[in-house]
DNA sequence: GCGGATCAC
DNA sequence: TATGGTGATCCGC
């Protein structure tokens, strides 16, 4: 963006700011100052339940969660820097008197029902945000009441606290995104007052640091901070023309221009929306990572007789039951073991990269991770390619140490919701994936019944697969062709999973390294500086000890062995009758571009893989097949 | 409709 | 030793 920001002409530039000037004028037309919003925020609500039902924690840190991950800490427990969502080993390293307790919903839930009781006083159909937020349009009551916003903040709060022994804090403001920023400047236990006036609202968000809006998130903040210099909400406006020249003008969403301006203006949503229903359901689960696939199938449902708290697709059956619900798409949510440390210093090491080279290192790391798929995968993640500025501290962190979520999901026909169909789905799905090393698996339902409701769809509508089917087609040779409901590919994954056995050589040949790049190898200092020396061993480079062996020559090699590539094995593929590979006698028909192309990409893949085990036999220091690996996949990602 | 990404809590 | 779980939404195919 900041390339692109730099683009912009002094002609554009104005331009643009008239527009921007235009929609700010067209936003500022539709400032509504006639309502009072309430934010209700309970104050460190499962901390403070805690001490409620244990009062010996009164007064001491303590933290609701456990080691791996803490929900919320007391106040105690925050001035040593203990933080929600900070992982308990670090806060026992921050504070090593920390008391754990762990989450109990039910206590929670409980807690939150009481407050409710309280709010519903006061605005029959306030939003629960979640158990222990809510807003409140609280416009009538005080004009019955005839109380100030302020006046009603402080009975409510004092009613909460009456009904249930908490404390609580609130912002008082003509709208629910300034109210929200409201209830957290006098927190806790107090609350914040900003009038229904139009010169207060902008005084008043203009010094707000953006990031204390709800819906900037950690990205929007550094994108915002990075690209346009917009620290406050303020800035929103006086950067106008240049949010306006790059971002989308879409009128939802909080990556667009109208929220941004809005932001900057303290314009929110006042209206009180009807009570939407959930869209989907699902579960999920952490566990050590792991490969072997028994297990891996195991996370999803147990073996029969054996029921394990821990079995997903029971769980979210179960919560589904619960809920009376039924879905047509299932998806199955992956999460790879972190991308092996030692596999990216052996990139650095050999590449000498620069920021530039690690942004591609990031993009391959997906190919890297899951050698079969790289073969016939043409789509990496795209994080790395936006043009987002990358500090090199960044792209540490997320290119070498930040674990890949990845879904995998299916449309079907039916309506499903008992466990044997949602594992039988999810299965297919998991099997479509490995091998793979995970460590979190997770299922989710969506596309309910009803949403068909008011969906324009026609109910009679045949689809494709029924279509065919059912012989209202007259092409029924389109069968032939291979197209199968998505459903019943079962035999399409196995042949892919059978052609690929031999890539997998790839990931084989790893473990023969003197010392293995496992995913999620642990990484210890120790193990560190003997990899380095082992890479010294096996012919790699160091920087620092470079001779004639430069960045450059690197580069060179790798273009050298792209040349090869493409001029050579690109063509290779030959469509008999534009229409038969003559490698291997699949039929495809000429319009199907991109099938053929991912099927020349995988008999490519098949010759790389030959060549490369003959590259093995022959010579093969560490460093030129970590050559010869780089290149394969550039060649392949760019392909 | 799918998959990635972001966000809230 | 060790960095969660649930749900929503948006964007670009």
């Amino acid at each position: 963006m900041r390339a692109q920001c730099a683009k912009l002409s002094a002609n554009d530039i104005s331009h643009y700011q008239t527009v921007a000037d235009r929609r700010i004028l067209e936003l500022e037309a539709t400032r509504d100052l006639s309502r009072i919003w309430l934010h209700v925020d309970m104050d460190a609500f499962y901390a403070a339940v805690e001490t409620l039902s244990n009062p010996s924690l009164k007064g001491k840190p303590m933290a609701v969660g456990g080691m791996s991950m803490i929900s919320t800490a007391n106040y105690e427990a925050r001035r040593f820097g203990v933080r929600a969502a900070m992982p308990g080993f670090i806060a026992c390293k921050l504070c090593p008197e920390l008391i754990f307790v762990p989450t109990d919903f039910k206590k929670y839930t409980h807690y939150s029902e009481l407050t409710r009781k309280v709010f519903e006083k006061y605005d029959l159909n306030f939003l629960a945000a979640s158990l222990d937020e809510a807003y409140l349009d609280i416009t009538e009551v005080c004009k019955e009441r005839g109380m100030s916003g302020g006046e009603i903040a402080e009975e409510l709060r004092k009613g909460v606290n009456e009904e249930t022994g908490l404390t609580c804090s609130a912002g008082v403001a003509p709208n629910r995104l300034l109210a929200k920023v409201c209830s957290d400047i006098n927190k806790p236990n107090g609350q914040f007052v900003l009038p229904n006036d139009r010169l207060a609202v902008m005084t008043f968000i203009s010094s707000v640091p953006i990031r204390k809006i709800g819906g900037i998130g950690k990205v929007t903040e550094h994108i915002l901070k990075d690209a346009f210099g917009i620290n406050t909400c303020e800035e929103m406006i006086q950067k106008g023309g240049l949010l306006c020249a790059l971002f989308s003008h879409s009128t939802a969403g909080s990556h667009c221009l109208v929220f941004f301006l809005s932001v900057g203006l303290g314009i929110g949503k006042t209206d009180t929306p009807q009570v939407r229903s959930r869209k989907s359901i699902s579960s999920e689960r952490t566990f050590s990572a792991t490969d072997d696939e028994a297990l891996l199938y195991q996370k999803l449902a147990s073996p029969v007789g054996i029921v394990l708290a821990a079995d997903i697709a029971d769980m979210l059956c179960t919560d589904m039951k619960k809920e009376g619900l039924c879905g047509r798409t299932l998806t199955l949510k992956l999460k790879t073991a972190s991308f092996g440390f030692l596999a990216s210093l052996q990139f650095l090491l050999a590449f000498h990269l620069t920021v530039e080279d690690m942004i591609k290192v990031r993009r391959y790391a997906p190919l890297l991770m899951d050698s079969r798929r790289a073969m016939l995968c043409t789509c990496p993640t795209k994080a790395g390619s936006r043009g987002m500025t990358w500090t090199v501290d960044k792209i540490l962190t997320s290119c070498i140490l930040q674990e890949m979520v990845r879904s995998r999901a299916v449309t079907l026909e039916k309506y499903i919701c008992s466990c044997e169909d949602i594992l039988k789905h999810a299965s297919k799905l998991l099997k479509a994936e490995l091998p793979i090393s995970l460590r979190l698996m997770g299922l989710r339902v969506s596309h309910f019944n009803e949403d068909k409701i008011g969906a324009p769809s026609d109910p009679t509508q045949k689809t494709l697969t029924n279509f065919i089917v059912s012989g209202d087609s007259s092409s029924h040779e389109l069968l032939h062709y291979g197209i199968r409901d998505p459903v019943d590919s079962n035999n399409q994954r196995d042949l892919d999973v059978h052609h690929c056995t031999s890539i997998d050589n790839v990931e084989a040949e790893k473990t023969h390294e003197p010392s293995s790049n496992k995913i999620a190898d642990k990484v210890t200092a120790k193990n560190m500086l003997g990899e380095v020396s082992q890479c010294k061993e096996a012919g790699l480079s160091l920087p620092g000890q470079i001779e004639g062996k430069s960045a450059d020559r690197t580069n060179q090699v790798i273009m050298d062995n792209e040349a090869v590539f493409s001029s050579e094995q690109r063509d290779e593929l030959v469509w008999v009758d534009d229409y038969k590979c003559s490698l291997c006698g699949i039929e495809m028909p000429s319009n199907f571009v991109e099938e053929r192309q991912e099927h020349s990409d995988f008999h490519l893949a098949e010759r790389l893989q030959k060549d490369e085990s003959s590259i093995d036999s022959r010579t093969s220091t560490l460093r030129q097949r970590l050559f010869f690996i780089y290149a394969m996949y550039t060649y392949i990602y760019d392909q």
